[in-house]
Parts: C-alpha cells; sequence; structure tokens
DNA sequence: TGATAATCGAGACGGTACGTCGCGTCTTCAG
DNA sequence: CTGAAGACGCGACGTACCGTCTCGATTATCA
C-alpha cells in the first residue's frame, strides 16, 4: 500500500502504530467513525505521516489486513475436502466474530465507494478464493466434487451463506453454522 | 419512513422529487457520493423539506425502496420450487445490475453504520426472507426440499451466492447465473 | 469588506462577535498569532461564518478599524492649524498605544502581503491623508503654510515622524511628543 | 546572527548560497511567501544547514542586511549638512526601490512579531540613527541646526516621510524627493 | 373570504473532518 | 563525520457537508 515500496527513511514505529490505531479504532467505534485524524491522534502521529504512506485510511487497513494474512497458514489439505472445508470457514467465521471482522467489514464497505479500497479488497478477495479454488480443484480431481461444478460458483456456494448471515443479516450464528451449510451444499437441498 | 405517515399539508410533489433525485443521484455518483445538499439541488427543495420527513439520506433511499417493493408481486407460486426460485432471484440479478441495485449497494453500505438504515434494511430483508421462507415451507411439505431443511440456512443457500458474486465480487455474472446455482445446490456438490 | 453589502439573513450577532474577537485577540497576542481558527473559537462562531463574509483575518480586522473610524469625528477646524495638528496627531499617537495600536499595526503588516490588506488599508490610510489635506489646504489659503508646499509632503513630514517613532523604533514617547515635531517642523530645524 | 561566529567547519560556500538564495526569493515573491523550505531548495542546501546557524529566515535575511551594511561607507560629512544629508537619504531611497528594499521591508514585518528580528532591525536602524545623529550634532555646534533640536526627534523628521511614503504608502516617488523634504523641514512649513 | 398556521425554498449558522502546507526537529546515508 | 535529503510531530489553513436554525413567501384549511 506504501507508494515507495520501502523507504529507508520510513519510521516502523509510527507505521507499527497507525496500523494499531486503525484497527484498533475501526473494531471499538466502527469504520465510519473512523477518521484519519482520529488515527492520527491515537498513534501518537501526525496527519500527515499518515497521508505521506496511504492515499485515505481505507489504505490503512488494507494493509492491516494483509499483514494479517501473510501471517497466516494457506488453505488447509488433509484429503478430505470438507474436513478442510470446515476448519478454514469456520475460522474465518470465528475471525469474523472479533476485532478483525470489524476491519473487514470496514474494507467492504470502502470498496463500495473507493478506487484503491476496492482494488485492494478485491486482491484479498481474490487471493483467498484462489486459495479455495486450488483446493476444490483438487478435490473435483480425487471425485469429492461433481466433475462439471464450476470452482468461482462453488465457492460463492460456501462462502456465500457465511457472508449473508454475517454481513447483512447480522444475525448471530451458532457454532455449527459452517457444519450444517456444508452438510446441506454437498449433499443437496433437495436431499 | 416518514415521521408523521400523512400530513395532509405534506406537498406530495416534493415528496416525489427527493426521492427521485436521492436514486438518480445514487445511481449516477454513487452512496457515498450522494448529499442531503445533492439530493436538495437536484430535487428544487430546501434541505430542511428533507430533515423534515426523513432523518437521513438512507431513509429517503429506503422509502424510494419500500415504494418499488410495494409495486412488486409478492413470491411466486406455480407449484414447482425450482422454477419460482429462478424466475424470482433472476428478476434479483436483473435488479442488482439497474438503478436500483446502486440504491440497494448503498443501503447496505449504511446500514453498516447508521441504525436507522440497519433498521430498515433488516426490515425490508427480513420480509423478501419471510417470503422465501414461506415458498420454501410449502415445498418442504410438498417434499421439493428435504424435511430437515432449516429455512433460514436455505435462504441464504441461495442468495448468499448472488449478493457474494454481485456485492463482494463485483464480477458480471452470467444470464444462466442463478440457473446454475440452483442446479448445484439442489443436487448438491457433491453429485 | 463584507462581499454582499448587507445580506437580511445575515446574523449581526456573530458579525459583532467576530470583529471584537479578532481585535481583542490582535490586542492580546500580536497579528502574526491571531489565527482565524483562534478568532471563531473565541468568538464561539464556525470558522466558515468567518471565511463567507470575509476573505482573511485581514479583512476582519480592516472591518473593524473601518467601523471606529466611521464612528469619529473629522478633522479638527478650529481656525489655528498647529492646535488643530495637534490635537488629532496626539489623538492618533494614543490610540496607537492602545488597542487599535495593535490591530493597526497587523494590517500594516498585512497590507505589505496581501493584496486585499493593500487596498483596505491604503483607502484607510488615503482616506485620513486627503481629510489632513483639506484642512492643510485651508490653513495654506490662510497663509499658515508656505504657499508653495506640497500637501502630500506636509502630510508626509508630519506623521512620518511619528509612525516612524511608533512603527519601527517602537521607542515610548513622551505625551508632548507631537507638540514638540509640529514646533521643529513649522519654524524649520534650521531655526 | 550566526550562533557559533566562527565555526571552522562551517561551509562558507553554503552560507553563500543561503544568504543570496533567501534575498532573492524575497525580492521576487516578497517576505511572507519566501519559507525556509524554499530558501534551502534554492541554495541547494538542506533545510537543518539553515538552522544549524540561524534561528530564523529573518535571521538569515538579517544577517545579509549586515554584510550590505558593513560595506557601505558611513555617514558623508563634506561640511555641508543639507548637501550631505541629500546624499544620504536619496541612497537610502534608492535602496529602497531595489531588491534590498524587499529585503529590508520583510525584516520591518519580522520584527513586529518576532523578537529575533525585532532585536536584529532594531540594532540596525538604530546604528544607523546613531551615524545620523552624530552628523547632526556636529552640524549643531556648527550652527547649521537648531540648538535646541532634539536630535532623535531630528532623525525622525527626516526619515519618517521618506518611511511613510515607501512602507506605508508605497507611492512612487520623484528622485528629488528628499530634496524637497529638506528644503520644507529645515525652512519649516511656516515659510 | 380573509386569518392563521404549517410548509415551502433558500441558505446562514455552529460544528467536524478533510487533505495540504510549512514549521522547527530528528534521522539516514552518501561523499 | 559533515551535510543533502527528507521524514517526523505539530498546528493552521481554507473547503465540504453535516444537521439545526431562521427567514419571508406561499398555500390550504377553518372562522
Amino acid at each position: 500500500m506504501s507508494r515507495q515500496p520501502t523507504s529507508n527513511r520510513r519510521s516502523e514505529q509510527s507505521r507499527q502504530a497507525i496500523l494499531t490505531a486503525a484497527a484498533g479504532l475501526c473494531a471499538e467505534v466502527g469504520y465510519a467513525a473512523t477518521t484519519v485524524e482520529g488515527i492520527a491522534a491515537r498513534a501518537g502521529v501526525g496527519k500527515q505521516t499518515i497521508y505521506r504512506w496511504w492515499p485515505s485510511k481505507a489504505a490503512v487497513l488494507l494493509e492491516h489486513m494483509e499483514r494479517v494474512r501473510e501471517a497466516q497458514a494457506g488453505f488447509p489439505d488433509t484429503g478430505d475436502l470438507r474436513a478442510d472445508l470446515l476448519a478454514q470457514t469456520s475460522a474465518v467465521q470465528a475471525l469474523f466474530g472479533g476485532d478483525l471482522g470489524a476491519v473487514w467489514r470496514g474494507l467492504l464497505i470502502a470498496a463500495q465507494s473507493e478506487d484503491v479500497a476496492a482494488a485492494g479488497v478485491r486482491a484479498l478477495l481474490e487471493q483467498a478464493i484462489s486459495d479455495a479454488k486450488e483446493r476444490l480443484a483438487r478435490a473435483r480431481e480425487a471425485g469429492e466434487l461433481r466433475p462439471d461444478a464450476d470452482l468461482d460458483m462453488a465457492v460463492e456456494i460456501i462462502y456465500g451463506p457465511l457472508y449473508h448471515a454475517w454481513l447483512l443479516r447480522a444475525r448471530p450464528l451458532p457454532e455449527a453454522y459452517m457444519k450444517e451449510v456444508l452438510a446441506l451444499v454437498f449433499e443437496g437441498l433437495a436431499g
């Protein structure tokens, strides 16, 4: 997200303080009430130091998300697709309920109106989707998935319900939510 | 959404101009760039006339959505669940691509930060979900759906992929998108 | 100074508060440390209310000076030029030592870099000079002044020493300063 | 003005570049628009190199003025006071119209709000006044001036008109301006 | 058929946050 | 190991909208 990939003059301390402050504010007061001035104040930093390196608050949060993502393992592959999907989607569901969920929610909002945020969110999302598709492709080879299944669509069928319930309906989800969703979509609504 | 549902003094002309201007702006410049001042100017109306009847721009757009919804037929019921679902979800998909899609997108954003918008969106959404659940309940009776299917979850499985593809991925969808989704989720990813 | 000579919607209360606050700040902390934000805060007013009616802090102070000037009598004319000059210049000297002196000092500074201030200061200054010249012209008719005296120059000779001592040297002046200056310049340095 | 009058480590080249750049900028864009960053950029120097040796832009300009002053002869003394005054004040008038006039104007502004500048300006001004007073004292001895003339006041009477016309009125002056002023003040306005 | 009172358009008001500029200090690194 | 380059915390700038508040000027009932 930084304009100049790595300026050696840049203060790593300020960078960290800004990322942390932004994520904290977003979790505490929500994306809309998170202001650049607020981030700067909480990080003990001048506003210009934020604007020097990021074009907007969304870009700051994006970098935060990217860092978190980088620290995570890839898509699990134990050989059992349903078990792997359950593990992965349940982890996502748990994450949605935490501070990072608030940040991600904010970014999804920002992506609707800012090009920078839209591009960053797209990149993050497509990366995750790409990981999932790879796993699904292997499963399709192994006969765990219909041979004619469109993988993009499969991903949407698996994650769509979770996003619908979390982002749009904002309803409390049982811990086993994804277990049941996977059972239904794998075995078919028609039974 | 109006505070005083029916004031005989109220100018119906202004009301219409405001609703139209708001929806138009939202479609043209996006929700974030749609301002109350902009709506007032385009509608040829004073700001106070907006604030007198609606608490925020989201409330104006909500009323617009409600009016459109009222003008629509309920959930179709021909006796063939899959055909009805296809008809309904395809209509929704078409709507997402038009001006009303921009308005709905804006409201979904607003719902993340404003209580009024959240309540209104929830009402609209839950009404639609309720309609769908009723149709699904009848289908379950008729044996078109597994007898143990959770209807809330079923709705999320049917609409989730569409929202995921439209709202989050913002990818262009083939006309037959929902046809294929329904085929997959009814017959099961496992095949 | 106001863009629209007299808007009937304008708040006279805010206007007064702003003029008073600006003059007060200027007297207390000096022109350079007087900020638009500071004026707004002290006047209990939004910044925009200042920018709506004045292009800069200098313009606000100019209006303050103009109002004070309007409330003042014209150049005295008792028939005795030296006595009139003494009365007038002594009043000016006294004024320089008070709060209005700080304001005027600030405007003279601003006039060096801002066109708006320069124009306003010029207008005030030339008005005062014009008044003085009129009085001097009458005195010249009456034989109290050399018949060949250039009046612009005469004004500069009379007020120049005071400005030099007050603005540039910033030295404390005896009450009778102008009395002695007038004696010297009227009778001649050569004696 | 420099804190450490003679540091052997100091780059004389940078010093000269800074003084020249500062004076040039002041003449071209005015004192207010002359920024430390601008001086540094024009001089091809880091900002710190300026702040290491001068406390502010005013101090830089002050040093420039001092250097110019040092290169000048003292107050002329041919034995004819009026001729000497005319020579000296006409030189000053000419200087006011050039680049150095812009610098001096800037310093007079700065002196109204900065202590450092005020002290420096005062020193320069009082030195010049002192020189003038010495010359006037000799003339008073010689009977060219009234024996009771206050010399501080005499200086103000001689230079005040010029400053008034140049700094405050900013009016174009005829070349013979000071000749006429001296004639009037020496012979008296009353004639 | 006025009086009268709510609503209208217009837009000024006190605010908050924006994104930018320049300050004077601090840090990095090339010569 | 100096000095250019420039990042840093900071404070003020002038602008955009917010939601509230006055203004007359309609305008639609009721006396």
